[in-house]
DNA sequence: TACTATTAGATTGCACACAATCAAATGGAT
DNA sequence: ATCCATTTGATTGTGTGCAATCTAATAGTA
């Protein structure tokens, strides 16, 4: 059945995973340098980016918030920690809970943080309608993939 | 002048940069388990899309047509080598040159790895013109924010 | 009370990703 | 012939990503 697929080999320019996964490591490239300054990787800006907009979440919120798990969150959230940008504080009524809360120094980084975002937004060049499609076709293809993906179980 | 983006915290949900990073990462999870049973991972499909299209790449050109330097393409590519489905041979008309060549078996690989790519475009459920659009906007998008980027230099 | 299942988070191991650095080889200049 | 900048690929170190596993703690059941 592939067949017809083989008869041209497929170009990797071509594949939407590719645009997708390429255009992915420039935009975290550019966060990178606009980041920089701050001490931040993107993934850390991310989970601070969680922690301006709700602060006080558990470990297990800021996963489903930012799509990660606690094998990447764990040693991410210690070396926030480590740079005193947030503390962790164990739950009294539940000892399992771990609260990640911003530190003054932490909640110092949103203003900056949001000039380098916009720097780098600025840098896409999308018209607010692009940018808008573009954010809304990408929302779709994760939630259909996603569904896809239970769907196997 | 970042106080207006400020009054409101920005949410992640609705940042284009969590958009594609989330995106790319259940694109890439989709794949990972549709090139499972090949022994492949979704960088290592990549790498094996640019040599189908293209066999006996040196390494610099594998890494210009896939976005990779050698830093990360050094180890995967010995991946492939142990895993049987290339070989590496230095020119002999210039030594630093390595060019990587594919196998029998990585050949006999292209046809299964069309069908697991067939399963996961299809998971995303989006119509031809949709698709087009997408990638057409992504590629946009790292064309405009990597020349940003050259720009600063 | 004991037994069991579930949950939360941490840890381990493997595979990227990339900056920085290195060694070998080449090409061009004197 | 010798020096020197450049190029090619490899290596090292840090930081994700994620599957699998572990421990501790809680909740439900008999």
């Amino acid at each position: 059945m592939p067949t017809t697929a083989l008869e041209q080999p497929a170009r990797v320019d071509e594949q939407l995973c590719f645009a997708l996964y390429s255009a992915s490591k420039t935009l975290t490239a550019a966060y990178r340098q606009a980041l920089g300054e701050l001490g931040l990787t993107y993934p850390q800006y991310l989970t601070m980016l969680a922690l301006w907009e709700t602060d006080g979440r558990t470990v297990a919120e800021l996963g489903r918030a930012i799509d990660l798990d606690s094998g990447t969150l764990s040693p991410l959230l210690r070396r926030l920690e480590t740079s005193g940008l947030i503390r962790r504080e164990r739950s009294v009524l539940d000892e399992r809970v771990v609260r990640v809360l911003l530190t003054a120094q932490g909640r110092a980084l949103e203003s900056p943080a949001a000039a380098a975002r916009a720097r780098v937004e600025a840098a896409t060049c999308l018209s607010q309608e692009e940018f808008t499609q573009l954010r809304s076709l990408l929302h779709r293809l994760r939630t259909n993939v996603a569904a896809a993906q239970t769907r196997l179980w």
